[in-house]
DNA sequence: TTAAAGATACGTTCTTGTATGTATGCTGTC
DNA sequence: GACAGCATACATACAAGAACGTATCTTTAA
């Protein structure tokens, strides 16, 4: 039953996504390389041919999912803007709404948010993400030093502190959304909440 | 071997306990029974006297870690405030303050963000834990609510989406914390971003 | 022809639930 | 107030089924 190379690459990327969705349903601890060979119409053998175990079926779907995400907020600092606080909220903004048209998608980040976790031989996994958390964290402060240094941001703000406090609220809102999706509606509270949280960011702060 | 009773009640205490470190090592799906009674020092028939299965075990930490948390916020509601909206984020800031000082809440915490998913047996759990996360928000609402109705918040500010905004940026800043406590220090950080969190709630909103 | 791309088969390990064993705390009774 | 009888609080033993990794076929592309 030897498959041509295109044929082969199918049967990888068919692979993946089966796991998505085995993984969606059953959890990633509990799902099974039967259930996902079987999910996408192959046996365990075509399974353990393509990936060494199911930690590097994991990885692969992080490295798919995340890539593109932070090349988006990369991007953002290629071009000038006038106001790089404005420009990183509608890029945030954006980032989120996309999530309502894109299931596939929702579903990867519900994964590594809520159906996974990096104990026992998950723990390798961890350093990698991090890095990239890293990378993000430091896209975000980049957008703020710049925002400063056009004097369209306090000069008193902190740019690491303002870059933790967008990441720790996007995370939240797409923990909450993704968890429960009839407690808000996406297209209509999200623009209100991230231009509530903006506004906080330009406000000069008083306090101690 | 038949123990007193306030003995039985310390055992399935000491489950309970070595429940949190096990899942907290292991994470929940792959933590064994046989390991959290080895770790509490008794045998699995301990463990299946006090509890049915891990599920058991798992919602009983849940209980007794969320109680006390939506305890403290409805307390906030009982006395009269001059300004609702201060009063709510000196309650959340303390509420992410206190974490610094409790490694084992933090553990327990980290246990329903990272270390477990509701998939298979555990989706029963659910609905339970969705009902806690009703009242919370209901109860950040009757905050802003009352602060509308004492003026010390813009008319035009909707008390449901305010309410749901705090959610998000709590359970962000608190899991970003509880993910890598190396990003930010607690002490230090968190009332800056709580103060500039809630500046731009009473900011009025001009936004479409 | 040989090696890629899988399928099939097998043995082992790990967990779970339950069934059964057992020692002892408790309770009513006389 | 002591003692039979029972329920409690576990410990131990057992059976059954996953799930995994590997070893061995099979087919066909290169």
């Amino acid at each position: 039953m030897r498959r041509t190379k295109e044929e082969a690459e199918q049967t990888k990327q068919a692979i993946l996504d089966a796991a998505i969705d085995v993984f969606t349903d059953r959890g990633v601890a509990r799902a099974t390389l039967e259930q996902i060979a079987r999910s996408a119409d192959v046996t365990r053998g075509a399974v353990y041919w393509h990936f060494k175990n199911k930690i590097e079926i994991f990885d692969a779907l992080h490295e798919k999912l995340h890539t593109p995400f932070i090349e988006r907020i990369m991007q953002g600092l290629e071009v000038e803007h006038p106001n790089p606080v404005d420009q990183l909220q509608t890029i945030c903004t954006n980032l989120i709404l996309d999530l309502h048209e894109d299931a596939q998608k929702c579903k990867a980040i519900s994964l590594f948010m809520f159906k996974c976790d990096y104990s026992g031989d998950f723990e390798q996994c961890k350093a990698r993400h991090n890095e990239k958390k890293r990378e993000k964290l430091e896209a975000f402060e980049a957008y703020f030093a710049r925002a400063k240094k056009q004097m369209t941001l306090p000069q008193d703000a902190d740019p690491k502190v303002l870059a933790l406090s967008v990441s720790c609220f996007i995370r939240g809102v797409v923990a909450e959304y993704l968890e429960s999706p009839e407690t808000f509606k996406i297209q209509q509270d999200v623009p209100g909440m991230m231009q509530l949280f903006f506004s906080g960011i330009l406000t000069p702060n008083e306090a101690g």
